[in-house]
DNA sequence: CGGTATCCGAAATGATACTG
DNA sequence: CAGTATCATTTCGGATACCG
């Protein structure tokens, strides 16, 4: 996942230099990433501020909102526009880049959207199946 | 991520039960899930077993593509099929659920084969700038 | 307001050894 | 061959406290 730091691209090139999905998957699967996505989206071509983007995205700490930013910021998928007043305000879009990644997170969005009940379902029979091994 | 067990949705619904985005993407942003998903679509409507898709996938562990598997058989998205013999052979292919995410998968795949290099270049320009306000 | 620094628990991954 | 079990390591994410 990493968020954080980024340097592990050297470990990863050993061994699969020509795998350009786990780097992104490495990105947009941290657990906030996607949704500040689709919120900025959203807001295309607007900016939204650090703490409007807080409230629509219920339940992410303020720490993690900065790290997944920053690292959005870093990746060249987010801008960051920083008003120099008392008290600061900064106000986040996306980038064309940013942008264009939309359209296939939007896919995979409405795939999730459509299928995860099926998914969901197939658990609940797994987890039957396990429990009638036990009674057998 | 959460590849292992799956008894921790209770926790995520808490927050946002109508977020099944974040839901896939704990599936398919496991380290390698994505890979086996790719392999599994590259051989369908073929079934692979599980030391030829393991030879497909450099890096992965034993355990770790066991894991994976298990878990994509348990979500519905892969089939298993075991051959009682000595040794056994056992034999995995996607299920239509699996084939329809591929699409999806495809595309995002595609946008970072497309874009995953200006990633890395703005990610090299803000190590640029980090290492610039260091002489500064 | 919009962060950053630090500590901590939980979870993912990997190495190794063992089994049917 | 195709796993499972166990242990060790790494990383993620949340809580808290502090700063400009």
């Amino acid at each position: 996942m990493r968020v954080t730091t980024r340097p592990a691209r050297a470990k990863g090139d050993l061994f699969d230099p020509a795998c350009p999905t786990r780097q992104l998957l490495d990105r947009i699967g941290t657990k906030w990433t996607s949704m500040a996505i689709k919120v900025l989206a959203g807001t295309a071509p607007g900016e939204v501020r650090f703490a409007d983007l807080r409230r629509q995205m219920p339940g992410v700490s303020q720490k993690m909102l900065s790290v997944t930013l920053r690292s959005l910021v870093q990746d060249g998928l987010v801008a960051r526009r920083v008003e120099p007043t008392v008290p600061p305000r900064v106000h986040y879009r996306l980038t064309d880049l940013g942008l264009s990644l939309e359209t296939p997170l939007a896919a995979l969005r409405a795939w999730a959207e459509e299928h995860m009940a099926e998914i969901d379902h197939a658990n609940a029979i797994a987890r039957a199946g396990a429990v009638d091994s036990e009674f057998g």
